[in-house]
DNA sequence: AAGGAAAATGTACTCGATTACATGGACGGG
DNA sequence: CCCGTCCATGTAATCGAGTACATTTTCCTT
């Protein structure tokens, strides 16, 4: 937050160390008391549950798996004899015999953006009383880190796989086919219908948005996005707007488009940028509210005022930009939903129940202060438009197959 | 984000639904095609890259675990029919013989508050290029829950667990001592030196951070704190708030102290009570950004101005508080560095290298626009206190035992 | 009361890789 | 030139639970 009023005045750290000295010196370790490796001999098995309770490992199997089959004197004796010895099942041995981990890969881009982490957290949510695991793996926009991790997941075998966005590596897509195991990816619905996924239609989100811009009278539109190689929700993003720009005979002037990380200095940066132009932008639309955000902190600085001088929007609704003053005007992604679905989604196949393999979720446009009409057409345009703009045409959906 | 000025127009959902008028009915997939059982039959095991390369499977398994014992050309030939083959050591297999599965547990309460999720992903970072997974599980702030998906975690052998905070139910512990394998508490150091821990001092913390508000002038302190039970860092930033106060002779009144959920909305309630209030305070304390945050949607609902009629503060220096206007004065609390270095620790002590076990990383106090001078005193304490504050004595430390 | 079906439980093999131990070949010293 | 040593590799037991099949027990039917 370089861009803020901001005076590091205390390093906590040394006044701390000074006040309890034995801080310092640390406590080392020996190797030896802290090995890391197999110290629990003493740990129960199954076969110890077994002789406790006077039964087979096979009754202990069966009820853990299928206590439908067991005796209910036999069934309780066991679980006596579990609970005494605390035991608990040996996972790995499970899976190995099993063919089930019962942990489900979720792959991410980032856990720097709160996005995704509250959406994996939805799915967390709706998994663990399943008996289900997360296991997480983050490839930080790079397709072919995500490569790297999902062949640590498939080693791990977990049961099943969440991707975020559509676009993907070709050889993941051989690499999950290979495995055979239920995947679906998130954040969009495959237009061909050829992975299952659950989302939203990023596309129509940036249209609507931009619809609701052009009806209050901008003409002339600013565009901060994350870099669309490899991002299909960037991508989708900005051909929302393009085509709502289109329709309404407009263009976006590719000068007024920057493209960078997903952080607030950077995207400050961007809208510095923007503002030095020689005709500058009236409205700025972020493909997502961190964008939003920084665009805001950059005109701050400028001094330029927010909404009379300048539009901003973001996509997402966070409380980042909704406790910005004046509050973003951003589309209210799904967020969770899209997390629990996809969790449920998963659950269903490993189950073996039939889902919906495709299944489109809404937004939801909200406004705040961020917009206004622009200064040189408020008068007139703000009369004009006093009621709510009802979406028209689509832009055209891409081809199906 | 209800406080703000919010007008919900427009659902996408029907309209995008209309436009793409396939995408109601929805493919179901027929249970059997996409059933989760276990139909990678054809997935390449050890002993057809053995084959293929004409060696055994040891050494298959040498190459993967100890190259080094392994004749080059071999090594080579086994490589490349691993490559071939796509071939992916099959994990559950790996972790039953060899007591090691490359997974660590992280232990959280939530992701909803972006913090966690941060110092989580510096953990993978680390543990990533190492060949470890994270395997997430959150507990909500319930001791209870929180020792359920700690079994789940041992059910699944990971090889060393991540803890938030340093209270937890002892049958926790004693589930951790049974299963002997490397933990790491943090956001805390234990006092009592019995648990490893990576944090830092969150009493020092608030203790900084109201002797700088005390020195500013002010003497009426509001508290705006998670609850603390089972929650030693809303504990120990509660006391360090006491202790400061009761250092400059001041008292906190508890009349001023509001408890409740870590959440924006929630906490501006908690605000609206304090502004109620006959002499309300004329500074609030956040235990962290989203409590101060929501004190400030309060205040301006309320038009109560910042810093003019009432400072605030929060701690970890999250964008969030950052990006308000005014500026949030936080404390930079060290989040990516504790998931860094816990990360490190426990990969030290599975490599049975020796670590400091007990690990006290700094932290900083940030001064924003949201604090100032009460309006009282303003004129005469801030000609007085032109200078830095210097931090004295600190509160009586916990006895070690 | 005997026979037989169904229910409960046990026996023993299996999942896929790791690893202690066995073996065979290369090399060097006496 | 022979033998011991070391290095590379193979053989086979093993990790802990799941499960097909075998066996015993229960209970109902005639």
């Amino acid at each position: 937050m370089k861009s803020n009023t901001f005076i590091a005045v205390n390093t906590g750290s040394p006044d701390i160390d000074a006040a309890s000295p034995d801080d310092e010196p640390g406590a080392i370790l020996l190797p030896a008391s802290a090995a890391g490796g197999a110290p629990e001999a003493q740990r129960p098995r199954a076969k110890d549950v077994a002789r406790l309770a006077g039964v087979s490992t096979a009754t202990v199997s069966r009820v853990i798996n299928s206590p439908l089959l067991v005796e209910p004197d036999t069934l309780l004796a066991v679980r006596e004899a579990m609970a005494k010895l605390r035991y608990l099942p040996h996972g790995a041995a499970r899976a190995l015999r099993s063919h089930r981990s019962h942990m489900v890969g979720a792959v991410v881009p980032s856990f720097d953006y709160a996005l995704y982490a509250r959406t994996t957290s939805a799915m967390q949510a709706v998994l663990e009383p399943k008996g289900y695991s997360l296991v997480l793996a983050e490839h930080h926009y790079d397709l072919q880190s995500e490569l790297r991790v999902t062949a640590q997941l498939i080693s791990h075998a977990v049961d099943a796989f969440f991707f975020v966005g559509l676009a993907h590596d070709p050889t993941l897509f051989a690499l999950l086919a290979d495995y055979g195991r239920p995947y679906v990816l998130s954040w969009g619905v495959d237009p061909l219908r050829q992975h299952p996924s659950v989302g939203f239609d990023n596309r129509a989100a940036t249209y609507e948005m931009t619809r609701y811009l052009v009806s209050l009278g901008h003409r002339r539109f600013g565009l901060l996005s994350a870099r669309p190689d490899g991002n299909d929700r960037a991508t989708e993003r900005g051909i929302g707007v393009r085509s709502a720009l289109a329709q309404a005979g407009l263009e976006l002037d590719e000068r007024c488009v920057r493209y960078g990380p997903i952080d607030l200095n950077a995207a400050a940066a961007m809208m510095r940028e923007l503002l030095a132009l020689d005709e500058p932008p009236t409205v700025v639309i972020g493909t997502n509210d961190v964008f939003a955000v920084g665009a805001m902190m950059a005109c701050r600085e400028a001094g330029v005022r927010i909404p009379e001088d300048l539009s901003i929007t973001g996509v997402d609704n966070t409380d980042l930009g909704a406790t910005q003053t004046p509050g973003l005007t951003s589309i209210r992604t799904p967020i969770v939903e899209i997390g629990q679905a996809a969790a449920q989604h998963l659950i269903a196949r490993l189950e073996g129940r039939p889902v919906n393999l495709f299944q489109t979720l809404p937004f939801e446009l909200v406004i705040r202060g961020s917009t206004a009409a622009p200064r040189s057409s408020a008068g007139i345009v703000a009369a004009a438009r006093a009621e709510q703009p009802r979406p028209s045409a689509m832009p055209p959906a891409p081809s199906r197959r």
